[in-house]
DNA sequence: CGGTTTTGACCCGCGC
DNA sequence: GCGCGGGTCAAAACCG
């Protein structure tokens, strides 16, 4: 899917309601601005040169915007491709995911054999039997995992991530491959919900919690029902893609999201759930698509230069039109 | 008082 | 078999 093929990059700054101009042909329109300002000219030169000068300064502008979002849209394609590649790789199991592979322990346990017999369907296609008998790692294949990065500030040395769901700690050890300690989550709906979570500082950038996520919540998430549809709004306003405070990336451990937790205001439960979404390989909804939609519409309307050319392309044609309402 | 966090102990798979 | 290391348990402490 080409983002060209769904917007029109073409700018309709007319802002005459009756929608004379765009009833117009543009290169007719464009002669017609001409032949005014010839004819004109024979009764103000002066005027009809400011005119002339006026048109081309909002042609070129146009021509700018143009180029912006041709850019723009390119951007967005190559990103676009990222995420089906996200979801091509996401489409077949990821034996090779460490978190998949990592050791377990033994699954007879009376807890454990209650968890898995209430997981969710993804994890429910063989039998009770059949999960007894078989190896751990082969039903660790079915768990969906993801994992989703939290920017935090350099300061902060907790390894709490507000993602929207209520989160009860069981554990903490520090591993050999980080200096820093690793947290262990379970939902607080758990054993009902048998999502789990990980949550560590990464190695390369302290100021980025590594959250990998186990199962799927068989719950709605809490936060996300409490926050009107404003809050959605007002958190992706707060998102730029311009300036990378939330950024995808493909790791070499699967796909990951990155979200920068220190841009005020403070962080919104629904952006992480987005992200988190996104995590879990949802990323073809609607949902998501509106998401990068109000980004782009965000960082373009954040952007000083987009709108001052956005302003001088409108005024321009304002312009154009009251010279050719009084013509 | 109930839920959550902390933390040392324990379990268990894997590599040698 | 043994040690290592990741993951979990569970009692105590903490908190609202």
């Amino acid at each position: 899917m080409e983002y060209t093929s769904l917007v029109d990059t073409s700018l309709d700054l007319n802002t005459n309601p009756t929608h004379f101009l765009s009833l117009v042909p543009k290169q007719e329109a464009q002669s017609n601005f001409i032949e005014l300002g010839l004819k004109m000219s024979s009764v103000n030169d002066e005027a009809a040169g400011a005119l002339v000068e006026e048109l081309n300064r909002v042609n070129t502008e146009n021509k700018k915007l143009t180029e912006m979002l041709t850019v723009m849209c390119e951007n967005y394609n190559a990103l676009h491709k990222h995420l089906a590649d996200y979801k091509s790789k996401n489409t077949v199991p990821a034996p090779s995911d460490s978190t998949n592979n990592s050791k377990k322990r033994k699954p007879e346990s009376p807890n454990n054999q209650i968890i898995n017999n209430e997981r969710g369907v993804s994890e429910s296609s063989s039998s009770d039997e059949d999960s007894c008998k078989k190896p751990r790692q082969e039903q660790h294949i079915k768990t969906k995992t993801s994992r989703v990065c939290y920017r935090t500030e350099a300061s902060d040395t907790g390894l709490l991530v507000k993602d929207g769901y209520q989160w009860r700690k069981y554990g903490q050890k520090v591993t050999r491959d980080n200096p820093s300690p690793r947290a262990y989550f379970k939902c607080s709906h758990a054993p009902s919900c048998p999502v789990k979570k990980k949550v560590q500082r990464s190695v390369e950038d302290q100021s980025i919690l590594v959250a990998t996520y186990e199962g799927e919540h068989n719950h709605p998430n809490q936060l996300k029902h409490e926050q009107a549809s404003p809050g959605l709004n007002r958190t992706v306003a707060t998102t730029t893609l311009g300036s990378v405070p939330c950024s995808a990336s493909l790791g070499s451990s699967g796909p990951t999201i990155t979200l920068d937790l220190t841009s005020p205001p403070k962080p919104q439960p629904n952006l992480y759930e987005e992200a988190s979404v996104v995590g879990n390989r949802k990323v073809d909804t609607p949902e998501f698509q509106q998401f990068l939609v109000d980004q782009m519409a965000s960082s373009l309307t954040k952007d000083p230069s987009f709108k001052a050319a956005l302003a001088a392309a409108i005024s321009g044609r304002m312009i154009q039109q009251n010279q050719s309402q009084k013509w």
